[in-house]
DNA sequence: TTGATATTGAAAATGAATTTCATTTTCCTT
DNA sequence: AAGGAAAATGAAATTCATTTTCAATATCAA
């Protein structure tokens, strides 16, 4: 893997939770570094406890609730969003005042697929319009098959269960 | 309160569980009878811990258990579906195959409003076409104010905290 | 270096959702 | 109507992600 545009990046966010970090009174630690370089590594939507089994390989003296506990803390310091889709995980992604943006779900292998749409934006104001209804935020999940896994359906036609939705084990 | 159309409304929905329990084999009961009807009763987005209190008023014989089973399977039978905002607590709502809608949830008074918008129906196809994505449902949320709470918002401004998303008590 | 304060991580607690199991009820079959 | 197999009930227990507790440890400003 070469290095690219994204270690300074990276760096830059780095940056970001240290000032972050230096204002609210909280400290720099060895471990609240590894996790947010781990995490930015990570593009994605991560849980805690997915991210916590990555650093765990290499750093065994790092704990599931140190992680959790700075998930927490990127997302007060804006770099990380919470998100929680149909299988209520709670999943992390990384954030930066990016624009809002919306979710595909793929229900059969579990893929999320980040969308930004404008017209989305436009309507959400013109239906709360019609509420008298101020809106802050929303949420748009569209659930059903992507490209790949919609070639299987399409194949395995009627195949015994969906392969998700594993929430408890 | 006048016996109207609800009256027989509610009639047909029990007579539609009735014929799904008898089809899947299960036993009809007094206490899936007393469930039901509360349920249907109660227009609106409601957890199985809040219609098990509205009922134990009345009913101190019958158990938490019995209605969360009772609300699972009306969500079988078609009479429900399953609902979860962003308080991650499970909602049931009154459901007889309606069309698809979607909700205005309040942040300050936890007040849900449902709208259909047949734009929103016709943008997710547009969405999903943009990313070889087959759709199968979606959920869109949006969060904000309601006119009542947008008033007091306005003249209450910087008062202490906003009231709800007391997810664990 | 020191001391006040924050952090860490293992373990415990929490809370909603779900399952277990002994008892009771339903309802099909005589 | 009685019998009996199968399902339902409800209290209690379990599950599991999340969150908190607390004693030991690390950070960092003075």
């Amino acid at each position: 893997m070469r290095k690219s545009g994204k270690s300074s990046e990276i760096a830059g966010k780095k940056e970001q939770l240290k000032s972050f970090l230096k204002e609210g009174g909280f400290k720099s630690t060895r471990q609240r570094d590894i996790i947010t370089t781990e995490f930015l590594n990570n593009k994605g939507h991560i849980t805690a406890e997915e991210l916590y089994r990555i650093i765990s390989r290499k750093h065994k003296d790092i704990g599931f609730t140190t992680v959790y506990r700075t998930l927490k803390l990127l997302t007060q310091s804006g770099l990380a969003a919470e998100r929680v889709f149909s299988d209520n995980l709670t999943r992390y992604e990384s954030f930066s005042s990016e624009e809002h943006h919306d979710h595909l779900i793929c229900l059969n292998c579990g893929a999320i697929t980040e969308f930004k749409n404008e017209k989305l934006e436009n309507l959400q104001e013109k239906i709360a319009d019609d509420f008298s209804f101020h809106p802050m935020t929303h949420k748009m999940e569209i659930y059903g098959y992507c490209m790949g896994c919609n070639k299987q359906t399409l194949n395995l036609k009627k195949a015994d269960e969906p392969q998700r939705s594993q929430r408890k084990t």
